[in-house]
DNA sequence: CTCTTTTAATGCCTTTAAGACACTAAGTGA
DNA sequence: TCACTTAGTGTCTTAAAGGCATTAAAAGAG
């Protein structure tokens, strides 16, 4: 055991088992994916999860902190997009006893880490269309929740945008929506709405291939807090 | 110590002091108040504070649970609007070390408890205007938390409507969702969204005061759900 | 070099829902 | 009966999304 500050002592407090998890979720291939990590130890020893665990009580300063740095040990990097998503708790969803887990939503590059996650065979990026049901935990759960949030999300502002490399075409970005919410979008609207927001820098740079060049773009930082007045229609 | 399922025991790991809290609003002589309880023990003896604490591990069913039972223990009634806030955690939020809330953000009328709160002197409704800034823990914050969460909903929801006794007029509701917002709504919009949306039923009974007879609604159970598409303006 | 194909971007009319604000409705009390 | 008060509505304007056709800019075929 450590040396606690002041008077604390863990044996005065019947407390819970409280870990953090992030739902990273990257676009590959036209897919929405989420990353997954093969749990080497009881329990759910061998099944899939997601990554998580431990809060670092001597080096995290807070549990987003502990969430990104969840993040970074499993993909090198850390997402340019994370937001807390919200917790459960109960008596049986860990063996161990009762637990909480304070889970993480988050959004990067496939490109960013494409490296770190193909080396290993214990974390994979799994499409979420196609999810297994025996995950560890009620991980499918948290999973589902977050998909639902990056739902709203797609539907009333650009974050999905951080899932994207650093620079997209507004083509990739709406086709990243319409994936997320599994409808098409207007593109006169969709492009209408991010012009008058501002919420682009134009790089000056388009794509080279088949067709006219599309022009590149960056989101600009404020993108990741701005919230239209209107939804899109789901 | 209590038996613990299966092979857990508390000393094989160093898990932070997690606690619930909960953000109880109501709406009281045009202002919105806050449910605060003077805490009677360390840490921050005699402070006022959210009303929260440990979760009960041989009772509590879930952390919803949990934060129910709190307010339930504390106002004598179930809140009939209760969703998760957010969790914060650190190593300096409290003195005895590492540690983690969950908190909820909830709503209830006023004279639904009236009694419970009026009776005791350790428990009060605190104008959100007029908070004080010595709260114990970082209650401050996840108060302003709660009151920002609560104005976003008062822009895209009727949630607001649980702040409010059974029967309610719709001038209730809109200088309701005014004071929440701290600007005036426009009249005609606030009513056209309801009435398309029907989130309401008409009770066929009125209000009798003076001038015109205000008729009395009640909240269909799926306005707790419903989202507008578009926002007021803030 | 011109024409077809492909993808990007825009113009413009329609539709939806909110804002503004005046007006009518239904009570009370002098 | 009339002034006053609060509730509720009619209607025009405005903002922003939907629909859809058209134009723009490239590559490749002949």
């Amino acid at each position: 055991m450590t040396a606690k500050p002041r008077n604390y002592n863990i044996h005065d407090y019947d407390v819970p088992l409280t870990t953090v998890d992030g739902v990273l979720f990257t676009v590959h291939e036209d897919q929405l994916k989420v990353l997954l990590v093969k749990r080497g130890k009881e329990p759910f020893e061998g099944k899939w999860a997601l990554p998580g665990g431990f809060i670092d009580l001597k080096q995290d300063e807070s549990i987003e902190a502990c969430a990104i740095r969840k993040l970074r040990e499993k993909t090198g990097v850390e997402p340019p997009y994370i937001e807390q998503l919200m917790s459960w708790g109960g008596p049986d969803r860990d063996p161990r006893g009762w637990s909480v887990t304070i889970a993480f939503f988050a959004l990067v590059a496939h490109s960013a880490c494409e490296s770190s996650v193909a080396s290993v065979a214990d974390v994979k990026w799994q499409p979420v269309q196609t999810l297994k049901k025996d995950l560890a935990f009620d991980h499918r759960d948290v999973i589902a929740a977050a998909h639902e949030r990056l739902r709203q999300k797609a539907l009333y502002s650009m974050v999905p945008a951080f899932a994207l490399p650093h620079e997209f075409t507004l083509t990739e970005l709406q086709s990243l929506h319409e994936v997320i919410i599994g409808t098409p979008l207007n593109k006169k609207s969709f492009r209408r709405r991010l012009e008058t927001a501002e919420l682009l820098e134009d790089t000056g740079k388009t794509t080279e291939s088949r067709g006219r060049p599309a022009k590149l773009y960056r989101a600009k930082a404020e993108s990741k807090q701005y919230r239209f007045i209107r939804n899109l229609e789901g």
